[in-house]
DNA sequence: TGTACATCAGTGAACGCGCGTTCACTGATGTAC
DNA sequence: TGTACATCAGTGAACGCGCGTTCACTGATGTAC
């Protein structure tokens, strides 16, 4: 059943991108190994071919949706990147949405290995969002650091409310209208 | 080995606060019925005598930490009560902090049960918040949500750090320094 | 008030189950000659 | 290029372990008379 290096590779990859999903709509104590490599299309024996262990694949997993969700929002401006960010639809699409507001919580329990992906995860955020500022955007750092923390609070206090709870829509809108609101201006790309 | 029915109760009681902290510290899959009876100075089979279920005991701990750290901030104006709780000690005292803080990632997990718990537990910040403004702080329901957002995802983010990440304390003082200059203004108690 | 009996909070062994991990095995791939 | 052998990605059974939950039992409490 050997198969060829190129495949392997592409397998391994199919592993991470199917983990980051699932871990971020069950958190990382939330999906078994079993189970992972089975929505893979794998049996789990093959698994420590490829990984140390499930909490190497967890921070493994952590670092490639976050910078994937980074390549994914190049080309949106700072007040696009937040309107979709405080959305019912980010809201609702945990498992393609941003590994920050997903998984933030577990993250604080993890390893240091974990806390340092996630940490790199706001630094990449933050430097993404200061460039599409633009040149003028130089020293706004503290004003994206403001902006991404009540997104991501808005976010997971609305996902922590029943999904008919009419507080679960009222946190996003009002959010969503303040932070687009205080926005510094931009140059539109 | 019978116990009188206050003593039961206070027992009952005792298990709650336990598991409130518990539960905070370690996340709601990350401590077991058997180490929590333990933790409270019990064996574990009396638990079902108390519960019908861990998950009931999940909610009935968040409904418990939501209402006492209510009454324990009734005495803070915003300004004080914001201060607090983007602090580092706050974040760093994760058994004893805001369950919402601690918890609201794996409540999104979690049952419409617990869920409910936990848009009541916003409800009940939001209307504290609001009387603490006093009679002029009518309508500022928006702002508060705003505010209250703002600090869950500062404090939130700040832990899913590293402990020694310079990252982690600049979000909380650059996010406690805005919601303190953005307060509206309040009467001293 | 005193006695006999029912109740039930708490104990500790046991249950089935799913978890992360290990292992002997398979057979196509990769390599040495 | 062809052949013989080593490698190793993937398989599926098995491992020990801790989990939530159940259960027979204990003995002090609560209650009926």
């Amino acid at each position: 059943m050997r198969v060829t290096k190129a495949q392997a590779q592409a397998n391994r990859e199919h592993i991470v991108e199917t983990a980051s999903v699932l871990f971020r709509e069950r958190g990382f104590d939330g999906i078994g190994v079993a189970d992972l490599m089975a929505a893979a299309g794998f049996t789990h024996g093959g698994f420590y071919k490829h990984f140390g262990s499930k909490a190497d694949l967890m921070a493994e997993a952590a670092a490639d949706s976050l910078s994937r969700s980074l390549t994914s929002a190049s080309n949106l401006d700072v007040a696009g990147f937040f309107a979709m960010y405080v959305s019912r639809e980010h809201r609702d699409a945990r498992g393609n949405g941003c590994t920050m507001a997903a998984l933030c919580g577990d993250a604080a329990r993890q390893s240091d290995e974990v806390k340092t992906t996630f940490a790199n995860g706001v630094e990449g955020t933050l430097a993404a969002l200061e460039q599409k500022l633009g040149p003028t955007g130089e020293g706004d750092r503290a004003a994206m650091i403001n902006l991404f923390a009540h997104a991501v609070g808005a976010v997971m206090l609305s996902r922590a409310c029943p999904d008919d709870a009419p507080l679960a829509d009222e946190i996003l809108q009002i959010c969503r209208d303040r932070i687009l609101a205080s926005l510094p201006a931009s140059e539109p790309v």
